[in-house]
DNA sequence: CCTATAGCCTGACGGC
DNA sequence: TGCCGTCAGGCTATAG
């Protein structure tokens, strides 16, 4: 799940339920979570501290502290953030749990334990040590940014659309939305497509995770048309007659309609 | 430079 | 019902 449009929208939940409050008490109950300190660091470096604000790169989510740096969450394939208030009411596989002072709680629930708490100094710093290319819905990042990124690539299409030291944000969902809606085969050779057609798949990939995000990355409250709600061997296209088949691309199980995409 | 593979971790699901 | 294999929306390390 947790791809740019999901993780935006922890980050906007994150901004309704949690901001401004002390930290009472951190309960991490996987050490394998947090990376570069232990739970016990972790926690007391936050207790007495607030979240200020927060960023996102894309699936990275940073809560920014006072005072200075910044808690980093990585959600891995399962993650999600859930706030409550009466500690009887905390979800079931909470691998990490904020206390507030004033008695709300947010969880970082996660069944399988592939996501990532880290203390960062510099959000900016931290993007730049992992190599993460630019944020794929950035401002800054235009059509001519995006094709400079896929420049000189070798490989497949959606291969390259979810490396995330060329573009952040994009896995194996919205890559294969993306392409359905440019009408994109996911093994095209990026060598193929010209720069025109790199042009239109950009703004495809913009207005996608746009709507995406503005539906709250919930798959079945997307547009007709969109591919995300239909994962599914032999669904019915959403677009013509044909049935959504799977294919496999760099050890991913891709979802795409053979008739639409070529 | 790129792909394939395995591993991390654990729940859900289908088949027998 | 129970057991078992397979798969799952991320990422990394390794080998070719």
């Amino acid at each position: 799940m947790p791809e740019l449009p999901d993780v935006e929208t922890f980050k906007r939940y994150l901004d309704a339920t949690s901001l401004h409050k002390t930290i009472a008490e951190v309960d991490v109950r996987s050490e394998r979570l947090v990376a570069g300190a232990t739970p016990d660091e972790l926690a007391s470096t936050l207790r007495g501290h607030a979240f200020t604000s927060t960023r996102r790169h894309g699936k990275h989510l940073f809560a920014l502290l006072d005072g200075g740096g910044a808690l980093e969450l990585h959600f891995g394939m399962t993650g999600e953030l859930e706030a409550y208030q009466d500690s009887g009411r905390e979800p079931e596989y909470a691998q990490a749990v904020f206390a507030f002072e004033n008695g709300d709680h947010l969880a970082l629930v996660m069944p399988r334990k592939l996501g990532e708490l880290r203390l960062v100094d510099d959000v900016d710093a931290f993007v730049e040590e992992q190599a993460l290319g630019p944020d794929a819905l950035d401002d800054a990042f235009d059509a001519d940014a995006f094709v400079r990124a896929l420049s000189g690539r070798r490989g497949m299409i959606k291969s390259a659309l979810m490396t995330q030291e060329l573009l952040a944000g994009l896995g194996n969902v919205y890559s294969d939305e993306v392409l359905f809606q440019a009408g994109v085969h996911p093994r095209t050779k990026v060598a193929d497509l010209d720069e025109a057609k790199l042009g239109e798949l950009y703004r495809t990939m913009r207005r996608v995770l746009r709507v995406v995000v503005d539906h709250r990355a919930r798959p079945d409250e997307l547009p007709d048309g969109y591919l995300t709600g239909r994962r599914e061997e032999g669904a019915p296209c959403p677009r013509c007659d044909g049935e959504i088949r799977t294919i496999e691309v760099s050890g991913r199980t891709g979802y795409y309609c053979p008739d639409c995409q070529d």
